[in-house]
RNA sequence: GCCGGGAUGGCGGAAUUGGUAGACGCAAGGGACUUAAAAUCCCUCGAACUCUAUGGUUCAUGCCGGUUCAAGUCCGGCUCCCGGCACCA
């Protein structure tokens, strides 16, 4: 027979919801701290994967409730976006009203498994109140010109419809539907994320509490290099060519130029000339082929533009060619090239027979002159390099870019790989862009009285184009400003908009004046510690801190980092796959509740793995969880057993009970949920070893199993609470502290090795001294002999380990 | 290619600053209870050898080498797996 899990967890989950326990407040005399889980899509159905990462914030939740912090911890919605959307074309039904319904279900299973949010703060940010408050910053980030439109290549995913910022495409693909996404030129709302490049990298380091890999992650997102632009003038010409290096030091090895097929000055250059029709030909073959391409290892093509340009160092005439290899986006779309330093120029001097000039040499073996095999990358000596000859290269880069500065021929510049944010999505279930177009005026914000520009309810979900752009009732209005006729923008915004401020809502989540009020976001921000995956190391942790930051130089806060601390939890795998409603492999929280009740299920997934770690599901593991809880049930209701052989004294008992203490909560605070658990396993099984004879030391075990194993197991924990006697709920109890005094053992156990091998284990009085100990070692049986005819050399005590002893002869 | 992370029994995983490798659990095998099954309980459980005195010896933390009284842990050199970026000048 196991225990009524069902009843119980219903019983409780009532009475805490009922008491309001779990409601956090400002006003307090504890510490503050803000936990938090990244908020889910609603779905509709959650998986245990889901669930892990909500048990291990409640458990967290629940462990420090009970140390006396005053908790913020709170659950909501990211309920835009583009699956609602599909199923309204599906299934006829409103994007609102099933986001609702799937909004309702998950709010049931999430309480169902006994998390303890408070619901009160619930933040869904597809109604309104709440997109409101987007559009509000929108339109403040447009005064400030960080809210721009432009023409530019955007990332297009033709099954989704809409375009996408570059965080979302993962190897060429759509992030959400994996499909491969198009190049399209278009005039589309961004965000100037790029102002805080610099913030954003510098602040990362601040970030102590944050895994290594996810802080490098966003490093080589944000991709900052320091480096010389230096003005190639074009022979016969005017014009001339700007090129980005951090290569100062091979300035005297370029040897050729080659272009970005898309830059502007190529078609220019080749105007007139007979070599025209070919070149453009040959340019857009690449431009068509990048789209097909994306990922390959093309190989390296060009052509020579016939055009020579002038090295501003050496007066020498160098070919211009325009190449598939340079990328438009990055610098200024025009390098300089030193086949003798750089690989990809290498091939292609090879390819083209262009000459290869060496001007740094290793430092080891220095050559006349030789073949090549590669380009030579690393540092050396320079040569060939007129007044800089003979220094070492690493000092010829600030050299020579000071010269290059003081003879005004380029200066020291900085480049970063991150783009600014794309947020116009052409999808309707999003935050409309607050954005009225006049002939007559131009672009026009929506004014604050006239907001939110709420989404029409008039419109068709036909699985084609934007059904905004079609809703008539929508699209035509007055201009705010002259009165005129005038057509809405019809974008939405991108939906990370709206996840990358919703935690700072949940701090005054019914203020209707501003977004937040200033008095409680700085009573609970930043967040102490945030736990959700890593696929978000780039994508909503990036634009959380710029939004944050953006936000506080509007004034609306004064922290500068959203997130104190994060954890990022593994997946939870199951026949070899991340569990996925696509994969068909998932376990449901409702057959897992039902089946083994919520205590279990979250006790499994903390116990198989540790946070950070995916998880193998697994089902006899689950049983095995479900068997401990039945296993503390009858302990509370029967008493341990007495059919064991060796019993626990009380002594032991009350140290093992510290010990306990100790390591569990320990544990808890490194996330070690793992080990807290198999310490309380051990733990129990000390006290159903215990001597019948009922004591005040196995009473007190038992009432410190209960509370320890309480933020994992909370509903057993609480039934077993009341039937040891307690009238108040276990939530309210102070969590446990352990003496180390208690921890102190008269008499210890320690190895002895001989040469460090093991050879024997002897019993101490804990306190005694290196040389009494050697002696009862030595006159220990199996000790003995190994030390007979041997002479000691010397020993090692490590105190309450070991002592070594080494012997010679 | 570059940058991270990882590799420990049949499995998930434990092992403070180097200090008794394999905690805790799962699976497996044997036994008790039962008409039987489930549940529960007890015992065994890295490998090989040895001894039947159930104790001992040797080998074992991806591979090779080193430092040390002592290495899963530190150092050097590899292999494989996972993740991120990827012609970034």
């Amino acid at each position: 027979m196991s225990y009524d899990f069902k009843s119980i967890e219903k019983k409780w989950q009532k009475y805490w919801e009922d008491n309001k326990l779990f409601k956090s407040t400002e006003i307090s005399d504890k510490k503050k701290f803000y936990l938090l889980e990244m908020f889910p899509y609603p779905s509709g159905k959650l998986h245990m994967g889901h669930a892990r990462n909500y048990v291990i914030g409640d458990t967290f939740a629940r462990f420090l409730r009970m140390n006396g912090r005053n908790l913020l911890y709170p659950m909501g919605y990211d309920a835009f976006g583009l699956p609602a959307e599909n199923a309204a074309i599906k299934n006829k039904i409103h994007p609102d009203k099933w986001t609702d319904e799937c909004i309702k279900t998950m709010t049931e299973q999430q309480k169902k498994l006994g998390l303890s949010y408070d619901w009160d703060r619930l933040v869904i940010t597809s109604k309104p109140e709440y997109y409101k408050w987007n559009q509000w910053v929108f339109t403040k980030f447009y005064e400030k010109g960080l809210a721009y439109k432009k023409l530019a290549p955007t990332n297009f995913c033709p099954k989704c419809e809409t375009v996408l910022a570059n965080e979302q495409v993962i190897d060429g693909k759509c992030w959400r539907c994996e499909s491969e996404v198009e190049v399209k030129n278009l005039e589309q709302w961004f965000y100037k994320i790029t102002d805080y490049a610099e913030e954003l990298l510098a602040d990362l380091n601040k970030l102590t509490g944050w895994p290594e890999r996810v802080r490098i992650m966003q490093k080589n997102w944000i991709g900052k290099s320091e480096g010389l632009s230096v003005i190639f003038p074009v022979k016969n010409s005017a014009q001339k060519i700007e090129i980005f290096t951090t290569r100062p030091d091979t300035l005297f090895g370029v040897t050729f130029m080659a272009f970005a097929a898309e830059h502007p000055l190529v078609i220019e250059l080749i105007k007139g000339t007979e070599k025209e029709a070919e070149i453009k030909k040959f340019i857009n073959k690449i431009v068509v082929q990048k789209r097909i391409t994306r990922l390959e290892d093309k190989e390296k093509e060009g052509i020579f533009l016939g055009k020579y340009a002038i090295n501003p160092l050496t007066d020498e005439e160098i070919p211009i060619y325009v190449s598939n290899f340079v990328l438009m986006e990055y610098g200024t779309g025009a390098i300089m090239c030193v086949p003798a330093h750089d690989q990809r120029d290498f091939e292609f001097a090879k390819k083209y027979n262009i000459p290869i000039k060496e001007v740094i040499q290793s430092r080891e073996q220095r050559t006349e002159s030789r073949e090549l095999k590669q380009a030579f990358v690393d540092e050396g000596i320079m040569v060939n390099s007129q007044q800089f000859n003979g220094l070492d290269s690493k000092d010829a880069i600030s050299k020579i870019s000071d010269y290059v500065e003081e003879k005004k021929l380029g200066k020291r510049v900085v480049h970063y790989k991150l783009r600014d944010w794309l947020i116009s999505r052409q999808r309707y279930w999003g935050t409309p862009i607050p954005i009225i177009y006049c002939k007559k005026c131009g672009t026009v914000p929506v004014p604050e009285n006239d907001s939110p520009v709420v989404l029409p309810t008039d419109v068709q979900f036909t699985g084609e184009g934007n059904p905004l752009a079609k809703s008539e009732s929508f699209v035509n209005c007055k201009c705010p400003k002259c009165g005129g006729d005038a057509r809405r923008e019809t974008d939405t915004m991108d939906t990370f908009v709206d996840s990358s401020w919703y935690f700072e809502r949940y701090c005054d989540p019914k203020q209707n004046k501003l977004p937040f009020d200033k008095k409680n976001i700085s009573y609970w921000m930043p967040v102490d510690q945030y736990i959700g995956g890593i696929e978000h190391a780039v994508l909503h942790l990036l634009y959380s801190r710029f939004y944050t930051k953006a936000l506080r130089d509007m004034g609306l806060l004064d922290c500068g980092e959203p997130f104190k601390n994060l954890l990022c939890q593994g997946m939870v795998i199951k026949d070899g796959f991340k569990m996925s409603k696509s994969k068909g492999n998932v376990v449901s929280v409702d057959d897992m509740v039902g089946k083994y009740g919520a205590d279990t299920a979250r006790l499994f997934v903390l116990f198989a793995s540790p946070p950070e770690r995916d998880l193998d599901w697994s089902d006899e593991g689950v049983r095995g969880s479900f068997r401990f809880l039945n296993k503390v049930w009858n302990l509370i209701v029967r008493g341990p057993k007495s059919e064991v052989r060796s019993h626990t004294i009380d002594e032991n008992l009350e140290r093992i009970k510290h010990l306990t203490i100790k390591k569990v909560t320990e544990d808890i605070k490194e996330f070690h949920f793992n080990t807290a658990i198999a310490a309380i396993m051990e733990f129990y099984n000390e006290i159903n070893a215990h001597h019948l004879t009922p004591s005040q030391q196995l009473k007190n075990s038992i009432k410190t199993l209960v509370i320890l194993l309480s933020p994992f197991a909370p509903h057993i924990s609480e039934e077993m609470w009341r039937i040891l006697g307690n009238s108040e709920s276990i939530l309210k109890e102070k969590w446990p502290v352990w003496d180390e005094k208690k921890l102190v053992q008269e008499k210890i156990i320690i190895a002895v090795q001989i040469n460090g091998k093991l050879r024997g284990q002897i019993e101490i009085k804990t306190d005694a001294a290196e040389i009494e100990i050697l002696e009862i070692a030595k006159s220990d049986d199996k000790i003995k002999k190994y030390l007979e005819n041997k002479k000691i050399i010397k020993t090692i005590f490590v105190p309450k380990k070991l002592l070594n002893i080494v012997v010679g002869g």
